[in-house]
DNA sequence: GTGAAAGCGCTAACAT
DNA sequence: ATGTTAGCGCTTTCAC
């Protein structure tokens, strides 16, 4: 027996013959409701089905009780961490998470973001696709937000990020430390704030050696599997082949290891692989890869802690700060079977 | 100069001097409102950055404009799939997702569908964590629902699923054709759907072939890859060692092969090992894993269609059917270097 | 302690 | 074509 119209408050109070503020009182544990009342108007609530309308309850306030997260895409190991993450720890605050994937388009990510205004959030964690709208930004201003890893050249929002240049520094010297002095360098392009640092962090590597890169075995494109393939294939072609080769990004590092099997390859004797992320099969592949670890559950962690403390501090009248909190992750290396001494 | 209360439908009338509700006429693009009139409301609107209340206008409606999406667990490849494919379908229908994590626990997921409920979805989607409580079951009829992937048993809602049964039939008579004869199957526990149908395809295959399957190579478990890991160990290390190995679960893929890695056992030299879903990694993971190819995108697709399809059905009376829909897609074998003829 | 009434932002009758 | 008037379900005064 599905009733077809939802029960309301209202409902609830006739059922009782009382009144209807009063249901809203005692359901929300408001004083001045005597506890025997209290006790019956819960029953009847429970009895008749009767669902709290959301939007209604919203209509008082200045926004509702879900949060939103907007992500370019899942493939990427660190977004479906955030969305795993921030689902499960804003579930707790009583808070839904609403997502948008903007599929690293700056129209479609306005459009969520749009949405996610329109349905009234309470806070946005966004990563953003690098190059968003100034619409987009404008309106992210008025919510409590926070820029997950920091794609965006100068965005000042709060942020937590990995410290990308220190990633990159790390891998690059483990490289150096073998003894490598050609080393390949493929990563994101420099619009996106992430590549900007890692390449730096790459350079600075190299330039601490007294090694001059060189550009042409700086390859640096979109973030996926494809190019990352090509790239890898396109160096190791090349007349100036790579001993070692770092890799800028999770999806990348994938490309570059199924070029690096299609070419017949063996690591680290012909070719050492520094890779990026934390994929489950790292570990599984061949004697290992070596590899960044990027902190995913960390940086989705400290997002979450980050963006409540911006809705509290709207919530108090100290809205967006001008000079935004940047909370940013140590990497470490994980070393594994994919590195060795250049060959001789 | 970020405006702090949001400008509303009145602000907007107060400005240009005219009666609200023409301004919701002009904004919606309902009849009877000049031209010349809507330019100047939707200019107002603009300039003073009006932004509609979702909540506000579902007053109006039984339900608003998101969809909910219920799932365990991201790591599992069909689930972060669905999320990716359910935002960006549903966005383009002028729909926000709502994502539900319930770890899959009973509890959790019932409070993910009360929220979803409170927030009014105009429709769920769902991967239930396969001992759905009854208070959960009975809201979700309360709303156009479809049943991802049939993990309960009995559930009697409209379902877009694997052939279970099949895929583990075409997996395990690979198996047989290549001459195994002694093959171990890992999966879920029977108390899940897919559990339960998947071990009956092994056995119907094994059966098709004479061969009685010993319950010591059966090992039903958590969909984790550490309880693969243990099993995988514990079957090759008793005194009846299988040939070949059918694991029906993707992240009980990843641990097999772990465990098959850390034993040092070669593929398919030693061991023939058939696997489950279509990880990235398994085409590269040495001479690439043999694998059912369990089509979590159409599968996803799939499940958008028929959500869409519920909605409508319930925006026009036609509720529930007492025969829903089951829509199931069949598996593919890929064929990769993992299988071989068993050792002799 | 409880009821009555106002109003949140919006849509949709109902008037002109 | 535009204005006026009820509500939608709820929270929150303000009465009693």
């Amino acid at each position: 027996m599905t009733n077809n119209k939802p029960v309301t408050i209202k409902d609830v109070a006739k059922h009782l013959g009382i009144a209807f503020s009063t249901v809203s009182r005692a359901l929300h544990g408001k004083p001045y409701v005597s506890a025997e009342l209290r006790a019956r108007v819960e029953a009847a609530a429970a009895e008749l089905g009767y669902v709290p309308n959301a939007g209604a309850r919203m209509l008082h306030k200045p926004y509702g009780s879900s949060i939103g997260l907007v992500i370019p895409d899942f493939p990427n190991q660190l977004f479906a961490t955030a969305a795993q993450i921030f689902a499960t720890r804003f579930a707790q605050e009583g808070l839904n998470l609403m997502l948008g994937v903007s599929g690293d388009d700056p129209e479609t990510e306005l459009r969520q973001v749009m949405a996610l205004r329109e349905a009234r959030v309470a806070g946005i964690a966004i990563a953003t696709c690098g190059r968003s709208l100034d619409r987009t930004v404008e309106l992210l201003r008025s919510i409590p937000t926070v820029d997950l890893a920091d794609r965006s050249v100068n965005l000042q929002f709060p942020t937590v990020t990995l410290d990308d240049e220190q990633s990159l520094l790390l891998a690059t010297t483990h490289l150096l430390q073998l003894g490598h002095r050609t080393i390949a360098y493929i990563g994101g392009e420099s619009a996106l704030g992430t590549g900007q640092r890692r390449l730096a962090g790459f350079n600075a590597a190299m330039a601490s050696y007294g090694v001059e890169p060189l550009p042409r075995l700086i390859q640096q494109g979109p973030l996926t599997v494809d190019f990352a393939r090509m790239a890898t294939i396109r160096l190791m072609n090349a007349a100036v082949r790579p001993t070692g080769l770092v890799v800028a990004n999770s999806l990348q590092t994938e490309g570059a290891v199924d070029a690096i099997a299609s070419l017949g390859l063996r690591l680290p004797d012909d070719l050492s692989l520094l890779g990026y992320g934390d994929a489950s099969w790292f570990k599984l592949y061949g004697k290992g890869i070596t590899t960044i670890d990027t902190r995913t559950v960390d940086l989705a962690n400290a997002g979450v802690d980050i963006l409540l403390e911006r809705m509290t501090a709207f919530e108090q009248g100290r809205s967006h700060d001008e000079n935004p909190i940047r909370y940013t992750l140590q990497c470490n290396l994980i070393q594994r079977g994919s590195t060795g001494v250049p060959p001789s």
